[in-house]
DNA sequence: TAGGCCATCTGGTCCT
DNA sequence: AGGACCAGATGGCCTA
């Protein structure tokens, strides 16, 4: 996986590459909104899973209760896990007593739930970072939005630093009309736009789908 | 069709 | 003992 290297100044909130536009390429429109992938029913794990038993409506923690029949029925053919090395760890399913199949129903369900609340965590993290939010774009994948989150701290970091230098040096009783030194002056830098200062691929489209303060990227801003 | 992303299952480990 | 956390594996969906 890529490394995030430190990133300076308005790099900060770019992506390393596969994630950064292709996070936008890859979140191109994707049949309209990101609802449930569909995936839910069935999965992985092979589990047969009643269709509907698992939607988006029942993903937050607390649904999910009674341990619906994760599909350890008939499901579970070569699922996740258990045909690992050849063999059925932990005993086949059919051989297990109804005890512990019972047993793993709740910890599949506790599993599910607990993956449930990841994602609604990483969802609120999606909705306080700055990026394109809109239905015809589709959701930044997890790992881009850890990336992005990650840049996004540490522009703010920076930002917050260079505001701090700035007050200290008019503390100082410096004329203002002294021109401050460029490296106090973080408005004579360049500004610090999320995507750095090329343009955001699509540019024109996701940045007024963005509904932040100013533009994503600097191209955008530059024309109104 | 390959690759990316994701949800789920599962067993292991650690903690309470 | 039970729950939380983790990593590996699997299969489905979607896009290029």
């Amino acid at each position: 996986m890529a490394e995030l290297k430190s990133l300076g100044g308005e790099a900060y909130l770019a992506l390393p590459p596969g994630y950064g536009p292709s996070a936008f390429a890859y979140g191109a429109v994707r049949g309209g909104t990101e609802g449930p992938r569909g995936t839910y029913p069935g999965g992985g794990g092979g589990a047969d899973f009643h269709p509907g038993a698992l939607g988006k409506s029942a993903e937050s923690s607390g649904e999910q209760s009674g341990d619906e029949e994760d599909g350890f029925e008939a499901g579970v053919k070569g699922g996740a896990g258990f045909e690992r090395e050849g063999k059925l760890k932990g005993g086949a399913l059919g051989k297990k007593p109804k005890e512990q199949r019972s047993l793993r129903l709740s910890i599949n369900a506790r599993e599910r739930r607990r993956m449930h609340d990841l994602n609604d965590a990483l969802d609120g993290l999606r909705s306080v970072i700055p990026y394109a939010h809109s239905p015809s774009v589709r959701k930044l994948s997890k790992i881009a939005t850890l990336l992005l989150a990650k840049n996004y701290i540490l522009m703010q970091a920076q930002a917050l630093e260079e505001m701090r230098r700035l007050v200290a040096y008019l503390n100082q009783g410096q004329a203002l009309s002294a021109p401050l030194p460029a490296t106090l002056n973080p408005f004579a830098q360049s500004a610090v736009y999320p995507f750095g200062g090329a343009a955001l691929p699509g540019c024109p489209e996701k940045c007024t789908a963005f509904t932040g303060a100013a533009s994503l990227c600097k191209h955008c801003n530059d024309k109104p």
